[in-house]
RNA sequence: GGGGGUGUAGCUCAAUUGGUUAGAGCGCCAGCCUGUCACGCUGGAGGUUGCGAGUUCGAGUCUCGUCACUCUCGCCA
């Protein structure tokens, strides 16, 4: 027999009866009726009920039956009587009379109840995550993210794509996120950075003549956390593709999205091909270039109608070259006036001066604004949103760039408060075409996104267009409004990149000295290639339908970037700093806590 | 760094307008209980109301400061 176990305990059933197993497990819960116990022994796997009769020598030698402590069991099989079967769990037509029973490793009072589904303030939660990790709904979730990654490995290499690791040590990269930085023994005053991403790595890697890479990459970047931007590190189902298009990259996502999302979910999955998105369609209608599709409300501009009106508010907007975007909502003229307060109270939250409104009720306009419009006007507007009797336009007039922020928020608030937003769906879309460069706060050229990107017209755009109107073949993938992923076509032509460079401001020595791998490896023939790398924490989200991030994750970091079950980051000896080379100048708060903590 | 929210027993929460000895459920400890499955019943212990100041006859409650967590803006090529 086993040292430990013959079973574990979510197997035993009625074919088992009669038979002396052995099986280990977690005290999950414990009734004691005085002249009989009954345990329930938890593992990974399940729940076994275990029957300890008080004749038993080892009844009376533990003294506490005390939850989460690891227990040993001998004992019989045996069924249960009719009256006593629980359906509700897998192993419940039977139970397990003990006849030995050895203690494997006692529990102290547990800080927060792991059988119980009970709501627990998240540094305990931190803290503790092995007792945490033990309760159903994260232990779940990591057994979800395991099978997902495992299949991603699965469909990625069934596809042709191999993985190759990349190096965790590597070196800083100028643009981007702030870097993890690790100091170099041997080379003093030299570092190491963590890769914010595999990026250079996998453009080498096809310049090396692997065809499709891929990786479950680990990511390091030093940003402040959101809900859905675990600090530190996260991880990303990078790829790379040679000799292959935007479209190529589109393919493969969508049949391995589509399968991992239709596999691990039971909500409905847009088929492939997905939705594509011009990134200025996307910001005229959704104000946001992560627009959640499942809402059906869309901007529209009013800008002209408001251009000559008597409404001061807006048309002074207009008149300083601001825009006036409107949302139709139908049917919700009958909601109350509080509603209507509590979305002025919304967008006035979001930066908004105000939030203008039109309701149809009865054939009549009622809205503190309409009385400064024209019947035409009015008739203007009601064609614009497509609305009649019942319905509700919203208005918001700002800067361009303020206005899309402001309405998609209110999008989103309205989508909420209204009900609109299915939450059986997933709803993909790709957003296209991003242009290649922005304007920086000081109104300086600057690329928008990826500086490896592929302008969309080549070096014939780079050198007639207007850095603005240049187009690059940069992508995002997003679903129900989270961002998945960017990619891109990149640009593998040194001279290409060199001109790129130079309109941002950067000349050929910046380029060769930022990125002198790849600038040489493109001179030795390259071949066109392109990527994305969607977030896997993100997807394992999704699929789990947690709104928070660290929900999928096992050891995730606070808000604070500390790991509070390990104490990371933490001091370290002073000779460690003296091989390293380095000497503290700490601000002036943390330098009280260093000497506190060195007494 | 800025803004919002939260902070009361080990955990989750309550406590009217500022007013008696700050309560409940779970957990813990002791006892009872032979068919439970979130077992049940009886009793008990457990509190610097995050911390510090202020206003007041009186502060869990109001004010200011501070700390922690969280959401968010900045940031995230």
């Amino acid at each position: 027999m086993h040292r430990y176990r013959t079973h574990t305990c979510g197997e035993l059933g009625k074919e088992n009866i009669d038979q002396t197993v052995k099986i280990s497990g977690w005290i999950n819960s414990v009734r004691d009726h005085g002249g009989i116990l009954f345990i329930d022994l938890r593992d990974h796997y399940g729940l076994t009920q275990i029957v300890i009769d008080p004749s038993q020598p080892f009844y009376k030698g533990v003294e506490h039956w005390r939850v989460e402590s690891t227990v040993c069991f001998i004992g019989k099989v045996v069924s249960r009587i009719p009256e006593a079967v629980n359906s509700k769990l897998a192993t419940g037509e039977i139970e397990v009379v003990a006849e030995e029973m050895e203690l494997l490793g006692e529990a102290a009072v547990i800080p927060f109840q792991v059988a119980k589904d009970e709501e627990c303030n998240e540094t305990l939660r931190l803290e503790y995550r092995f007792l945490d990790l033990r309760r159903q709904s994260l232990h779940n979730n990591i057994i979800l993210r395991s099978k997902v990654i495992s299949r991603m490995r699965e469909l990625m290499t069934g596809l042709g794509f191999m993985e190759i690791q990349t190096p965790i040590l590597t070196n800083s990269s100028p643009e981007g996120a702030r870097d993890y930085l690790v100091p170099s023994r041997v080379h003093p005053g030299k570092f190491y950075a963590l890769p914010q991403a595999p990026q250079q790595f996998k453009q080498l890697l096809m310049t090396s003549g692997f065809d499709r890479y891929f990786q479950i990459a680990p990511c390091f970047r030093d940003e402040d956390a959101r809900a859905d931007r675990s600090p530190g590190e996260f991880y990303q189902l990078d790829m790379e593709m040679a000799f292959a298009t935007q479209d190529d990259v589109f393919e493969v996502n969508e049949e391995v999205l589509y399968k991992l999302f239709t596999e691990f979910s039971d909500k409905q999955v847009d088929k492939p091909p997905f939705l594509r998105l011009p990134f200025l369609e996307a910001m005229e209608k959704y104000g946001s270039d992560k627009p959640d599709l499942r809402n059906p409300l869309i901007m529209q501009d009013a800008t002209e109608l408001f251009r000559d009106c008597d409404f001061k508010a807006f048309a002074g907007v207009v008149a300083s070259g601001g825009v006036v975007k409107t949302i139709a909502a139908k049917g919700c003229a009958g909601k109350s006036r509080k509603f209507f307060d509590d979305m002025i109270k919304f967008a006035q939250s979001v930066g908004a001066k105000g939030l203008g409104y039109l309701r149809w009720i009865d054939g009549e306009v009622q809205s503190p604004i309409a009385k400064f419009l024209s019947d035409e006007t009015l008739a203007q507007i009601k064609e614009l949103g497509g609305v009649g009797d019942g319905d509700v336009m919203f208005f918001i007039a700002d800067k361009l760039k303020g206005a899309n922020e402001i309405g998609a928020a209110v999008r989103d608030e309205l989508g909420q408060r209204l009900e609109l937003i299915d939450p059986d769906v997933f709803k993909f879309c790709w957003i296209v075409d991003f242009p290649m460069y922005e304007l920086d706060d000081e109104g300086k050229v600057e690329f928008s996104h990826n500086p490896f990107s592929m302008p969309q017209g080549g070096m014939k755009d780079i050198e007639e267009k207007a850095p603005l109107d240049i187009l690059a073949f940069q992508y995002d993938i997003v679903c129900n409004g989270t961002e998945l992923s960017s990619g891109a076509v990149r640009n593998h032509n040194p001279e290409l990149m060199v001109k790129a460079f130079d309109i941002a401001g950067y000349d050929q020595s910046v380029v060769e000295a930022k990125f002198p791998a790849l600038h040489r490896a493109f001179q030795y023939g390259a071949p066109p290639h392109a990527g994305i790398a969607p977030g896997v924490d993100r997807i394992v989200m999704l699929l789990a339908d947690e709104p928070n991030i660290r929900e999928v994750i096992a050891f995730p970091m606070n808000q604070r970037a500390q790991d509070l079950l390990m104490g990371a980051p933490g001091n370290v000896e002073h000779n460690q700093l003296r091989d390293l080379h380095l000497k503290l100048n700490l601000p002036k708060k943390a330098e009280k806590e260093e000497t506190v903590e060195a007494e």
